[in-house]
DNA sequence: CTCGTTGCAAATCGTTTGCATCGTC
DNA sequence: GACGATGCAAACGATTTGCAACGAG
């Protein structure tokens, strides 16, 4: 994450940017830019809250990390960048991994049919399942 | 739309929610809660704010429209209730319906395989699509 | 010295909630 | 009369923004 020269802005992987790369990318889980907060905000030095989610921004932006947004709403932080797809529990909101399946992957095959029909230029696409996560499946 | 006998709770398919359904049901484009308060505050008699999110969430519940999460993280409401994919500009956000491709259909083929991995009991899935719109791909 | 980054607080914006009033059964 | 629906305003919560102080090149 050098300076790239010739380039009219100049963006840094600082300390607490690196600091909060390390906590999304130390958990299996999708954590939201409140429970990055948490995680630093008792470290030395302290971060703020702004600082979250700049660093957040600025992470996403450089490919470091994902976002995915849970159902309800909230944006939370995935360390894994490569395309892959989620499940998510209808019932309590668990979000997690998708292990990429075959079939998925088919759906790349109708981009151009979509693009002849609706003239978008498309660039990627998301599968996201819903169902009801192994505790609530339980319950019901 | 009548009250199910029997039934504890009693719900009404009253003139606001009638409205609001054909709001929502008279556009092809997919409409936020603040575009059918805008299109409903000057009816008569116009409408409250929470009233519109009451209709719209008891709409929904209905089965009568669907949710759509925007980029923004603002929910969209959408007529077809069908099970159908979205693709949503990178650069403007305009989020249209997807025409059904036989492709994204396989995916649907790969639940057993997901559930046995995740644990998840999968009862669904979305599609969405990523791209330029027309308008954003000519100006690139 | 320059420019991006940090930290703090206040602002923003979509959505939700509390509560009194109203209408329908 | 009971209970859900409405309307209004205030509350909420995630995210954004303004701005002064800081730090690396």
């Amino acid at each position: 994450m050098n300076t790239t020269p010739g380039q009219s802005v100049a963006t840094r992987l600082t300390t607490q940017r690196h600091a909060v790369l390390q906590v999304v990318q130390a958990r299996p889980v999708h954590l939201t830019a409140a429970e990055v907060y948490d995680a630093l905000r008792r470290a030395e030095p302290p971060i703020a809250f702004a600082t979250v989610y700049n660093a957040l921004h600025y992470l996403v932006n450089a490919g470091l990390i994902a976002e995915v947004r849970r159902l309800d709403g909230v944006i939370a932080y995935d360390r894994d960048t490569s395309p892959h797809d989620h499940i998510i529990c209808q019932q309590c909101g668990r979000l997690d991994d998708a292990p990429a399946l075959p079939q998925a992957h088919l759906a790349r095959q109708g981009y151009a049919a979509l693009a002849e029909r609706t003239g978008y230029q498309v660039l990627g696409h998301r599968v996201e399942y819903r169902g009801l996560c192994p505790d609530c499946a339980e319950m019901a």
